[in-house]
Parts: structure tokens; C-alpha cells; sequence
DNA sequence: ATTCAATCACTAACATATTAGCCAGTCAAC
DNA sequence: GTTGACTGGCTAATATGTTAGTGATTGAAT
């Protein structure tokens, strides 16, 4: 009794295309004690300095409430620094320590070197489509996509089938 | 003092670009009160009538330390049922009830509606070109993946800068 | 019959994801 | 000066991800 949509489950290509390829890094980035969101978040600061926790959200693809957690763990690890700025006493400033630096002094060039194995194996065609297919979804200069009109909501915890 | 890799982060565009994809799918999904691994799960159980915990696994991309939870909460919420085996008291046996099969018979279309909605936007040559890479990437008749070496595992704990 | 490695689901501990809401600080309008 | 909408980081509650390890069960080898 196959009811097979008629689309394959295009997200779950994601995950797993994603773990194909994550798999290959994960080994490297948690010999140095980090998870790979806080990878992805020294990554972003090596490149810019100082950032602000929602800039470094919307970079780094972690949501808020996600992220203090992040950055408290960070900050107790000595990898960043938080400092409250003065003219918005809202606002924020992450910055990295001496010995965050000397750990992507370290990390990022085994990364770069996974990376060059990497495109080997998978050829630097493919490499290039994959880049070529991710920004054409990513970009967002796209018409808004509309939504399927949903049923009235249903109460389905007393449904007995 | 911008240290940019050579390469961009691919695994972070991977998830940037599901997502992309996926919020136009997650308001239907939790319209029905589902999270978005409950619902992979019953569509790999639609299609497969009856499966076993490791085997979801597999297919939906979820560790088995959640799915026992996740399993477990969907029992609770009597989306399936769980039945050991006679034959090998180890393994166990997941089905849909009736109640979510009517749920899926209500939801599964609109997940199609709006995979028509998506291949509109996005151009369905994109699409294809989507599946063809992700395909390409999963595609494991590949040479093994060479790592590489790291250096002595150091305790980053103690380090000042 | 016993030993032993392998399998499978599960637990434990911690980190992150998701949704909702809170609270202080800012700023423009009144 | 107050009000009120807004912003930015935060807390709370729940679900899932990640890693390591447990315990019962199985099956092959002794």
C-alpha cells in the first residue's frame, strides 16, 4: 500500500547531502574541543573582527534564543569576548580572544586542505554546480512564493481515526 | 584584519538553502500539529507500511537516540504503534493507526500543492538541477574520502593566547 | 552448554532548535 | 516629559541532535 507523493522529499536531500559532506569536517572541527556551531561562529569572526549577536544570527544561521546559549559557552571557554556597547546599551559586541585566534590560526587551514580532498574526489565540476545550485535557491530576488490555502485547524488529538 | 578562508562554508549554504526551502513547507506541517521529523517519518510509513525503528532511522536521517523519544511521543499521541518482534525480541515493529492515515491523507496534498507552487517559482530546470546534484553528492560509489591528518590533540582548556 | 562478539533499542548528559513571551533600552510623535 | 511602537538580547518550555554507554537478545564459535 505505496502512497508515494509524487515529489521526493526535497528537504531530506538536504540533511543528508548536508551530513555527506559534513562528515568529512566534523572529525576536524571536535579535535579541537568545538561544536560546529561555534566553528561556524569563529569562522564569521575571523573574517570581520567584531560582530553583533543578531548579525552573527543571521550569518551563521542560528536563532536567537540558540545563540546566547552559543555565546555564554563561548565566553566561559575564553573563545570570545561580550562587551555591552555604550551608545545602545542594547546592543552587543562579540569579539575573539588571543586564544580563539590561535585555534583558527590552527583549524582553518586543515579546513582549507579537507576541503582541496574534497573537491578531488568529488571532481571540481561538481563543486562548482553545487555552489552554482545553492546561491540560485538562496537568492531571494525571487517573486514571494505563495502558500497552499490550509483547512481549518483541526483539533486532531481527539481524532480516533 | 579579514582572514577568509579559500573556500566558502558549503555545509552552512547547504543549511541556509533548505531552510529556504523549508519554511515554505513547516506552516503546513505544524498546522497539523506535526514537527518536521514526525512528518518524515510518516511519509517513510506511508510508503512502507510497516518499518523498524533502525530503518527509519536510515531513511528519515534521525539518530537513534531521538527517534526513541520521538517514537515515544508519537505513540502517546497515537500516530503509530510499537510491536516487538517474536522472532528477534530485539527489534521492534513501527505501523500508522488509522488516525494517521487520515492525517496524511489530508496533509500529503498539500505538501504536493506547494511542491507545484515551489517548481513554479523557482523554474522547474532548477529543480531538476537540484535533484540531480543533491543526488550527485549522496551518490557513494565514490573513492573513499581521504582526512586529513591532525595534529596531537591539544587541551585548548589551558591555553591563554 | 558456554563463551563471545555483534545487534538493537534504550538511557544519560549535554548542546542546539523551535516557539512564545519578557524586559530594558531607544526613538519618534505627541 | 510622556506615551507608545519598536528593537535587541534574554528566559522558559519543549523537541531534537550528538556522543557515549547500558542491558537484553541473538547467533556463531567453541
Amino acid at each position: 500500500m505505496s502512497r508515494k507523493l509524487a515529489y521526493r522529499n526535497l528537504p531530506q536531500l538536504f540533511l543528508k547531502a548536508r551530513e555527506e559532506l559534513l562528515c568529512h569536517f566534523r572529525p576536524i572541527i571536535t579535535h579541537f574541543g568545538l561544536t560546529e556551531q561555534q566553528w561556524r561562529i569563529l569562522r564569521a569572526l575571523a573574517e570581520n573582527d567584531q560582530m553583533e549577536p543578531r548579525e552573527i544570527c543571521e550569518t551563521c544561521h542560528i536563532l536567537s534564543p540558540s545563540m546566547t546559549g552559543v555565546l555564554s559557552r563561548m565566553e566561559e571557554m575564553d573563545l570570545i569576548t561580550r562587551e555591552r556597547m555604550a551608545e545602545d546599551q542594547r546592543r552587543v559586541l562579540v569579539r575573539m580572544t588571543p586564544k580563539s585566534e590561535k585555534l583558527v590560526a590552527e583549524l582553518g587551514p586543515l579546513i582549507v586542505e579537507q576541503y582541496k580532498i574534497i573537491e578531488q574526489a568529488f571532481g571540481a565540476e561538481l563543486i562548482k554546480q553545487l555552489y552554482d545550485v545553492m546561491d540560485k535557491v538562496i537568492a531571494a530576488e525571487r517573486a514571494p512564493i505563495a502558500r497552499v490555502s490550509l483547512p481549518p485547524k483541526k483539533d486532531w488529538t481527539n481524532i480516533t481515526g
